[in-house]
RNA sequence: GGUCUGGUAGUUCAGUUGGUUAGAAUACCUGCCUGUCACGCAGGGGGUCGCGGGUUCGAGUCCCGUCCAGACCGCCA
């Protein structure tokens, strides 16, 4: 028997009881006449004591060699202590230790085990088995398992089923790049990775799998952020029999219990916006609506007078910063250079300072006249003590640009706090979206999102006017989920990659099965996907989704512990049929 | 593909205008210490200043290239 007991159980009313601990050396302290040491395991930190006058001198000799991290196995007594510590749960007792033994040594590691480490990122990554130990990411990857656990009891107990889906599938040229894994057994073909189990749910649907969910590793082979791994994990759900108003509300009840139940928090207020509003008011299509600073259009009170630079915009709009007024020149002139960044790329930027006696001093009062200057106050709702900021340009832009600007000072005046939560679902997004560069449509969703029926006569004549039955589930300015009402019959799904730049033969190939499908019985159906570590990093109020994944790649896509991507040798090129071409 | 920031002791960082033997904290090692728990005290070891080239009497410092890491833009149906 390695333990009786973990390192976090022990107290008071332990005491005279022989136990036995097997844990990790976090610390030795050597007084001389005493050694003490922290024993750590998942579960916490247990004191162990070595006393020259009550444990046997071989015991205290071999507690002296004792290093971090080594891995020991102790039987003693429970002692009560002579100074207790209150920090510590554990902190009435100790373990008076009458044998030891050292299961495994360590040597030393890189970086400190605590809970603010002196390592960098980088190292952590490398032995991030170490990492593990520390209590953040122990935490985070517990936190982890508790949001999946309560996912898979909720949509259990709604009637949801989990279904695994094949991993090995068929890569396909729309939306993101695909992992490609080479097949030995079919000479010079390649099966893809999913990016998602998209298909493959809607065919459970044809099978009548009625309600179907699935916690599932999804793969795209695209540059990453500090939100975005080459794989990632989603809760994918489908049903069948819905329309969009029922996936809405299922799944705000759904979004509900989760942060009542992890969070403790009651959703009060869940709202809708559409696509066109929240482009308008937000800038984005995943507005954090936890603060305001709504966008305020300012063409019909700008476009008046000599300001060349507004007359030749397609859009003049602005915010209220609060509290912005105080702001000096040179703080002002620093904000500017942040909107002129590549990144955001405005190509200035007007201010208006609300002074608390109710005049104005903007960087355009060659223009405007204080009466000019209230109704934009008015327009972006600023007030006195109030900075609005303006930009200007083309509105898709200009919009952008605006709501990058949104979000940093909010972030720099405290606005975003990761403890408020406030989702909302962004509806009607537009079914299309023109590609510059192939100068064709592409679907926003997927090519299986179906139209709203009264946009599809526009299919042909303004395709870029037709909305979807698609949605996007937001929580603080991040989009944690989305789906759509599917197409389910052949001829509206051949309408559609007719639309995309399929030719019929080109979509029979691709998705011919799914069509096929179609022709035996597909019921109406619709889902959505949530981006699981996402979510979770989110309610567990963090920004980055690395620490809540217990082995995550960098930021090339390298996981630097193992080494990987690596060469493979000749052999298994081989094997593969495949030469490399470098 | 692009923009920006960084790379100096095991680790996290400082390093002025280009100038003697490159520093701090922490970690590590040795000794001391009668209740420690961020223990304390004394001492010690520890450096290819990412790599390559250039300018210079002299480069951690300036210039060019390159590699790596991070944030962001493009991209992510």
């Amino acid at each position: 028997m390695y333990r009786s007991h973990s390192c976090g159980e022990l107290r008071t009313s332990d005491i005279n009881k022989e136990v036995t601990l097997s844990g990790w050396v976090q610390k030795a302290r050597d007084k001389g006449f005493m050694i003490w040491v922290d024993l750590r395991d998942r579960y916490g930190i247990t004191q162990l004591i070595f006393d020259e006058e009550r444990t046997p001198a071989d015991v205290v000799e071999k507690a002296k060699t004792l290093g971090r991290e080594f891995v020991i196995q102790v039987k003693g007594t429970v002692i009560e202590r002579e100074s207790k510590n209150p920090n510590m749960l554990t902190g009435d007792i100790e373990i008076l230790v009458t044998e030891l033994q050292v299961l495994n040594g360590a040597l030393v590691p890189p970086f400190t085990i605590e809970d603010e480490t002196d390592g960098g990122e980088d190292i952590r990554m490398k032995y991030r088995y170490l990492d593990i130990r520390r209590n953040p990411v122990k935490n985070s990857l517990m936190f982890r398992h508790q949001v999946a656990m309560k996912v898979r009891n909720y949509l259990s107990e709604e009637g949801f089923i989990e279904v695994e889906t094949p991993y090995l599938i068929k890569s396909t040229p729309e939306g993101a790049r695909d992992f490609v894994v080479p097949s030995r057994m079919n000479e010079g073909q390649f099966y893809a990775l999913p990016q998602s189990p998209q298909t493959f749910k809607q065919l459970l649907m044809v099978g009548g799998m009625d309600k179907y969910f699935q916690i599932v590793k999804c793969f795209r082979d695209e540059d990453l952020r500090a939100d975005r791994q080459p794989e990632f994990t989603q809760i994918d759900c489908e049903m069948a029999f819905v329309e969009q108003e029922d996936i809405l509300n299922i799944f705000e009840g759904f979004t509900r219990h989760l942060i009542k139940d992890i969070k403790g928090q009651e959703i009060s207020d869940f709202p809708r916006m559409t696509y066109d509003d929240a482009m308008r008011t937000y800038g984005n299509d995943k507005p954090d609506i936890r603060f305001g600073m709504k966008f305020g259009e300012l063409n019909e009170v700008s476009q008046h007078k000599e300001f060349k630079v507004f007359n030749d915009a397609e859009l003049v709009v602005g915010i209220a910063v609060p509290g912005g007024a105080s702001y000096t020149r040179k703080e002002i002139d620093k904000l500017i250079d942040w909107v002129k960044r590549p990144q955001v790329g405005a190509l200035g930027m007007v201010y208006v300072k609300c002074n608390e006696d109710g005049s104005f001093k903007s960087s355009v009062d060659k223009f405007y006249d204080q009466e000019d200057l209230s109704k934009w106050a008015e327009t972006t709702g600023a007030k006195a003590g109030d900075l609005i900021c303006v930009l200007s340009g083309q509105a898709n832009k200009v919009r952008g640009q605006l709501s990058a600007l949104r979000m940093e000072l909010a972030e720099r005046l405290g606005l975003r706090n990761p403890e408020e939560f406030a989702p909302l679902w962004v509806v009607d997004f537009p079914l299309l979206e023109w590609d510059e560069d192939t100068e064709r449509y592409h679907a926003m969703h997927h090519p299986f999102t179906s139209p709203k029926p009264e946009d599809i006569p526009l299919l042909d004549s303004k395709p870029g006017d037709v909305r979807a039955n698609a949605y996007d589930l937001v929580l603080n300015g991040n989009e944690i989920g989305g789906g759509s009402i599917r197409i389910h019959d052949k001829e509206t799904q051949a309408l559609m990659f007719d639309h995309l730049g399929f030719t019929p033969e080109e979509a029979k190939e691709q998705f011919g099965f799914l069509m096929d499908a179609f022709q035996y019985g597909a019921p109406p159906h619709g889902g959505i996907a949530f981006g699981f570590d996402r979510l979770v990093a989110i309610l567990g109020g963090q920004e980055t989704i690395r620490d809540f994944i217990a082995f995550p790649k960098n930021n090339s896509g390298r996981d630097v512990m193992i080494d990987a991507p690596a060469n493979i040798d000749k052999e298994q090129l081989k094997e593969l049929h495949i030469q490399l071409d470098l």
